[in-house]
DNA sequence: GCCCCATGTGGACGCCGTCAACATGAAGGA
DNA sequence: TCCTTCATGTTGACGGCGTCCACATGGGGC
């Protein structure tokens, strides 16, 4: 795999990169065929070498976007226990709870970093979240917090089945809204603000007066 | 208004009707000026007498969807005091929260009920929704709802700031991730399951065990 | 040293949105 | 009644897109 080899360098490579990039600026709509060709100076159709169609480069941004969100949900959640006090441990709840939060701001972090990949991995994700909690995907993460939290006895375990896919729609729907709907253009302040209350309104419900 | 006017039948109003039929089918991509010119069996371009762009007919779309989410939600709503026994009315707080209830329900009736047009109005939603809440407004409907909470006292009135955002956020989300995110092919079944837990933690919460 | 086949090229087809120039005919005033 | 005007619809063109095809090229294995 050594650089310029064959005809033109290993374009693959190239081209899959030059793919990421015009996601990270023009989400979806970046990712063309030909305008990727221009970028990488090759010819239109090149790319057929190395992908099937369209949907195959788009699958490749997809997976980097994928690794992007677990990145930024592993770093909240590890900021969880590197910034506890050492004098005055948090309860195993306290903790359950704060990782649970911290992967969804760790959710909306990346959507908010990355907004031209978190598009793109969302018209290309793949169908079936595996049942096997897996910490390297993002929907694993998620589930890998929940069961803390029964574990810790945070959680009734009888309202544990579906409570990950609560979790998921909840930050998921803020983050469309912020990106490409109609909460588009509030303001940072604003939006930590409705992150905090929406994560409350997870964990506590609406509380009555 | 006449029908068949001018030259050609008024078209604007048979393009428009066509135009939410293609959304209808085919979503967003449904909606090509050429193909709906040939559709309504007229030259392309004869389009742009009525529409300054494709941005045009897609907010012409997204207006129906609108009307039509709306509706979706009244029609929940509505349930709630038509299905309720008279003998036994609920008390305020049971009602408000049930109409609360209501209007996720009919969100994601509609978003279900019409992909096509859901995800229409998403992709050309009006960016602020008015802070006056209307009730021929789903964001305003939701806004009416929240409100009556905290005038029965089943919301703190200290938490309803951003509770909106939150509910909405959890809606839409859940209703992405059924369209075109990793959920869809989820059964009906565990789907109204799913939905029956997320409406329950915005309410409640995560309650420990 | 030669041949094969992976890799890259150029052209074509049918889509798309959009602009400009032209055609048509209904409406309304002379 | 006729003639003009202007809204409406048509034709053609341009550039961009994804994709299929036939063809060129040259590096690596024999």
């Amino acid at each position: 795999m050594t650089a310029t080899r064959y005809h033109h360098g290993n374009l693959r490579e190239a081209r899959a990169q030059a793919a990421v990039e015009a996601a990270r600026e023009h989400g979806p709509d970046g990712l063309a065929i030909r305008e990727l060709a221009r970028r990488v100076g090759v010819s239109h159709n090149a790319a057929y070498r190395h992908f099937a169609d369209r949907e195959a480069l788009v699958d490749v941004v997809a997976q980097v976007a994928m690794q992007g969100l677990t990145d930024a949900m592993a770093r909240r959640q590890d900021d969880v226990d590197r910034t506890a006090p050492d004098d005055v441990p948090p309860s195993p709840q306290e903790r359950a709870r704060a990782r649970l939060r911290a992967t969804g701001l760790g959710y909306v972090d990346y959507a908010l970093a990355e907004p031209g990949l978190f598009r793109v991995l969302f018209t290309a994700y793949p169908e079936a979240p595996d049942a096997t909690p897996d910490a390297d995907d993002p929907f694993g993460r998620l589930n890998l917090a929940l069961d803390e939290m029964v574990e810790v006895g945070a959680l009734d375990p009888a309202r544990r089945p579906g409570a990950e896919i609560a979790c998921w729609s909840a930050v998921h729907g803020f983050s469309m809204l912020l990106l490409e709907g109609p909460l588009r253009g509030l303001d940072p302040d604003t939006r930590t603000a409705c992150l905090d209350v929406l994560l409350d309104t997870l964990d506590r419900g609406h509380p009555a007066a």
